[in-house]
DNA sequence: CTGAAAGCGCTTACAG
DNA sequence: CTGAAAGCGCTTACAG
């Protein structure tokens, strides 16, 4: 058995009332009897149940932290780097984070009071419906984009403006023609994605058609490279790719390379937010820089504030990103 | 206002007994006013407050993962291969799962009766000692390594194994001089990998000295890249080398790039792991696999187990670890 | 089959 | 400065 307050009190010959004031540093504790009863949790080891706590403050101290459906996504750079930035900040709070990964699973950490407030990682209407969302009347941040309509305040790369980088930096390289390896278009990210690359397109004044265009029906990378090889022989006339994410262009040179093309001699490559780890690949990606870990711990503020019923100013705030030449991307040979 | 238990019952014109009976599917309560009350439920969209459940059933319904200190390892995809592994089978349950970085909010989520039981990811005694642990009471199984005398059931790959496994490889391909780059010696991991190595090299009767050995003083090997390359550059008669994992080995490929080695040309290197992501890499990563999916699932089978009062037989699980032949590894170049 | 009551471990007006 | 009491939202003997 535990020791619970009531020891302490019984111990310390005083009421809980009074343990509990000293536990929470609140004030009307003569300072004798404070320390008397401080002796007293220090002897027993007591700890307050945050559980009990909760229920009368009611609050959690836990913060929820989505993640979509597909357990692939751990394994992803991109969330993990976030979610770096989101631990940082939570470390010096006093809130636990607890995860989901299954649309069941997040539901039932929303909806029955398990915690404050919650940052979803792109999240899918299907899934978490906006409507729904609202419904439970919680806190939610959301990172990377969620409903044109949504509510919630939103941290998240500006993808669009990224894919022109690349794009812009494959035509200064002497690229024409360039290709697309995107996610599904169900994501608002690969929508922004591909009007990039049609934007940097159209304003450069270069070509292109349906088969420049590879949309991924799937986020799961191990599985694609089959698909993007399909894609890379189709239509060989392509001399660079821009990807709308890292993990998709570890893909694409994995893929390359199984049809025995070298990269950057026969196809330059550009992923997209510079996860960390893929600077170790040989070779080292050329990508659009973003500050990932800085999106997770701008989330996690904002949310913060939110709990702290702070009025926020931005309901969107978008970080910019930034070409970097490494080793996956050259001239194009001439054909 | 979210509704309560209380709500239900007076519009459902019965106790709150009986509200109780039906959310938990307890006998005890007539199918009629069984299905009036599941209707009130369904009307007011009523979910139970789980943190009040959890006062009087004394469970919380969370189980903690807690990971060592140091934000860096979240980016290691050996933890997030395990926890994928974990993520599946708490997916299947009605736990959540909290996790936790620094050591202080570690101690503070497994001392205030926040989780049931706890997942530790090779946790150091420094800052989680066994007494400290035992002290608190909490279901908990370890993954990787603890302290010899720990007496929590443990979870593994057979890392001892898989490196002999690594330098017989490397010396059937005709190696002598093989190197090893291991992680801390603080941790079990290391010191059984670098029992693995000695006795493998003893075994084969292949001289090495300290000159062979390279320890690192911590895990990040983004910020190591310098010492393997001084470690490679200072003993040039080494040909291949094991790492007591694939996040080293990314390492070591690196720095020999850096110092204008070809892996494998002027290099043979094997990682330990494999790691799904590594495969990606240009060369791909000769390794030695292990199932570290099944670890993370197999880790919380065992809590899930000690949680529903059974008995568990084994102890300590080792996962057997075997080697993979990719393009890291070849013969040593003619000197 | 059903409900009144006690209790899980806390906190917080309220009264003194 | 201090304590008795009520209450947070549930569950569970107990009695009928």
């Amino acid at each position: 058995m535990t020791v619970n307050i009531k020891d302490v009190a019984r111990i310390a010959g005083v009421s809980t009332a009074s343990v509990s004031r000293v536990l929470s540093d609140k004030p009307g504790v003569g300072a004798a009897t404070a320390d008397r009863i401080r002796k007293v949790i220090e002897d027993m080891d007591y700890r307050p149940n945050l559980g009990a706590r909760g229920l009368v403050k009611r609050k959690t101290g836990n913060i929820a932290v989505v993640v979509p459906r597909g357990s692939f996504i751990l394994n992803n750079p991109f969330f993990s780097t976030i979610l770096e930035g989101i631990a940082k900040v939570i470390d010096q709070t006093d809130y636990n984070m607890l995860m989901s990964f299954t649309s069941s699973q997040q539901k039932r950490l929303l909806e029955t009071q398990s915690v404050d407030g919650a940052i979803l990682f792109s999240p899918r209407n299907e899934e978490l419906s906006l409507e729904w969302l609202k419904s439970i009347g919680l806190p939610i941040v959301v990172i990377g984009s969620y409903l044109e309509e949504s509510p919630f305040p939103c941290v998240r790369p500006d993808d669009e403006d990224g894919i022109k980088q690349a794009v812009n930096a494959l035509y200064q390289l002497g690229h024409q023609n360039i290709g697309i390896i995107n996610g599904p278009m169900s994501s608002m990210h690969s929508v922004r994605c591909l009007n990039g690359y049609k934007s940097a397109m159209l304003e450069l004044g270069l070509n292109y058609s349906d088969k420049n265009i590879y949309e991924m029906e799937e986020f799961d990378v191990l599985k694609a490279t089959k698909g993007i090889a399909e894609f890379l022989n189709d239509y060989r006339k392509i001399t660079g790719v821009v990807c709308s994410s890292d993990f998709l262009a570890m893909g694409v040179i994995k893929a390359a390379t199984t049809m025995g093309l070298t990269v950057p001699r026969d196809l330059s490559v550009v992923g997209a937010d510079d996860v960390p780890i893929l600077d170790f690949m040989t070779p080292s990606l050329s990508t659009v820089h973003v500050d990932l870990v800085g999106i997770g711990k701008r989330a996690l503020a904002i949310l913060l504030d939110i709990l702290q019923g702070k009025q926020i100013r931005k309901k969107d705030v978008v970080f910019k990103m930034e070409y970097i030449n490494r080793s996956s991307t050259t001239t194009p040979k001439k054909q």
